[in-house]
DNA sequence: CGGTGTCGTGACATCGGTGTCATAACGCCG
DNA sequence: CGGCGTTATGACACCGATGTCACGACACCG
């Protein structure tokens, strides 16, 4: 490779004066400029970047934790997927701000954390992001190293900024458009009850119905999803047929993620139901590749990754340069479109054609 | 940060003697090393990589440009996603040879390769490895700075080695299976023809066909997709219709992919078809959330990601260390295995079961 | 007991940039 | 015409590691 001495030689100028080049820090006479342009473009010269960060003591990296890009070994397509929008969110953001990505895998073993925060501060990383692979409190304050640092999709209790998906707001925006489609009778099939995302999407789903008058039911509310991703749906038939048996039926069904209603899709079949007529069915998570192929086309709350992502960099970025707002909050909440497709009947709406929802599929 | 030379003056000894404690390649006295280790953890001491591959020319850094991270922005659903086991492949190799992963998104413009390899190549990176959205040419030769370099899911013409999906493989093992279960009418609803997939695929499938001494019908093959992503399956109704109006009708529609198979089980209802009964359905790439939550759970053949992932990086590892196999290929092929579930119905077996099928799911 | 080899250690230069300071040429002001 | 500010450039040290070489202390050999 090149060194900025084997271009200064080649200019006839000083190594000096080729930095000057490089960084536009100095005024440099238009012939010199000119020379040590040709000379760089010759010897294909590329500075490196270790001996500038030496000096400056700037990397220009920043350092991602994660096992959200690595599923767990065992459990393939448990976790993981779409939180790649995240790592693309961040990215972008980083690209703005002449930051390269550090990433780093824990391969789903958050034990690695502590080795890999390590390699990432050998190579200075001027910030440290760590994304969780579901919304969950996590502690990793004191392995640091002092640095600045953003949780994203995650929390802790002692200070780091963090930045969260909004899953109150969500579940609340979801059902609030059920009920302004006149559903009255909302059933909840809800995520295992170790999860942050499953109080907070609850008390949405509360907060929606007390606004609209209606009374909670608390057996429409049935949890419907089992942590041990082998078993996950295994009493989904029965906490569907639980809700299906009440007086008044529910009519509709909110699923806790997309993948089950999906596989609500299929039990209600079974019982001669068809979706977004004889019953409404809506997801969460928005996962396009479910929500936009499956039929009819699934109504979902948008889990918004990568607005998270671009939110923690952004962050971050204000975190390094000094510039956090005065009123920043610690802890970002990152709301989420609501997608509305077919799968929710309006029962406000007089005459149904079936002709047209088809077709629009 | 602490020094190399703050822990020299805490322990009492030179520079060198820390750093020979740090690299273990000279003996150090017992006592010596101890009273290094004592102070390297009082002073919470991380060597600089800056520093240390200044000196050594060894940057412990792989590049990664992909495209596959961030979906285009405009369409954001079409690609992405699956790849993103890609990048874990890619993770779990370089991290067993103590490398870090740098890694630079196109965002989905092609046009910013160059600005992206060269920030890479500022950080010294070792290696670069490219990776595509999908199977496909490409031609980056003179960009690499003489880099070692491979390419994943793509290839070019100037011999840069590659890693690549068995396509033929993949379609004749899934049409091989199909025979095998007894069905000689296979519809394949295709990729779109610009598609280098699309012509792999084919050749498996007329591979399958001819071993099978199945004679080749032109009639069962239709493009079904487009590349245009707004429209991707604005010809599926009618390329469906088409095969299913062949006599004799095909007993399995071969779909090209998962999304693509979604689509078509929802057309098959409409005409009060039952799949993996009335008629069989095959996808393609195994996107698990869709193939193992859909009713019934789909036979497909898997786009080995993951699997592309550790073959690209680990042949890299081989072209840096030098290590490369004697006969190894330019162009290396990875297959995937087969997920044989319920949408294929066995024409050889005399009963079904429903009860069964149902259970299984 | 002198020569040779191994162990244990440090001085010093070096990797490729940039910060600091010095210097020279030039134009402008009073 | 002397003093001063600006422009343009270079000499030199330094960032934090490691490679090279040298040196002293022993142990072992003949």
């Amino acid at each position: 490779m090149a060194t900025i001495y084997d271009v200064a030689k080649k200019a006839g100028v000083s190594p000096k004066t080729v930095s000057r080049v490089l960084n536009g820090d100095a005024p440099v006479n238009e012939k010199t400029r000119e020379a040590v342009h040709a000379a760089m473009a010759e010897l294909n010269y590329i500075p490196s970047s270790a001996a500038r960060s030496m000096r400056s003591q700037k990397s220009g990296l920043i350092g991602m934790i994660t096992g959200a890009i690595s599923a767990s070994p065992s459990a393939a397509e448990a976790i993981g997927l779409p939180e790649i929008f995240l790592v693309q969110g961040v990215q972008r953001v980083l690209a703005e701000n002449g930051m390269t990505l550090l990433i780093s895998d824990t391969g789903g073993h958050r034990d690695r954390v502590p080795t890999l925060i390590k390699t990432l501060l050998e190579h200075r990383v001027e910030g440290l992001i760590y994304v969780a692979e579901w919304h969950q409190e996590v502690d990793f304050a004191g392995l640091l190293g002092g640095r600045h640092a953003v949780l994203v999709n995650c929390f802790d209790s002692h200070g780091t900024p963090s930045v969260v998906p909004d899953d109150e707001g969500g579940q609340h925006a979801l059902v609030s458009a059920l009920v302004a489609r006149g559903h009255r009778r909302i059933a909840f099939l809800t995520l295992p009850e170790s999860l942050v995302a499953r109080g907070l999407r609850l008390a949405g789903y509360r907060r929606a119905l007390g606004e609209a008058g209606i009374a909670y039911d608390d057996d429409l509310v049935v949890t419907a999803a089992i942590s041990d991703p082998a078993h996950e749906f295994d009493y989904l038939w029965d906490a569907l047929d639980r809700v299906l048996n009440l007086d008044p039926k529910p009519t509709v069904i909110c699923c806790a993620n997309d993948k089950m209603a999906m596989r609500v899709y299929a039990l209600l079949r079974d019982r001669g139901l068809k979706v977004g007529e004889d019953i409404s069915v809506a997801g969460y998570d928005d996962y396009r590749i479910i929500t936009e192929h499956i039929d009819p086309a699934l109504t979902s709350a948008e889990l918004p990754y990568a607005a998270m992502g671009m939110r923690g960099a952004e962050k971050l970025m204000r975190l390094i340069g000094g510039t956090t707002r005065p009123n920043e909050p610690l802890k970002e909440l990152v709301s989420g479109p609501l997608a509305w497709r077919h799968s929710v009947k309006d029962l406000k709406e007089t005459v149904t054609s079936f002709k047209t929802r088809r077709r629009d599929l």
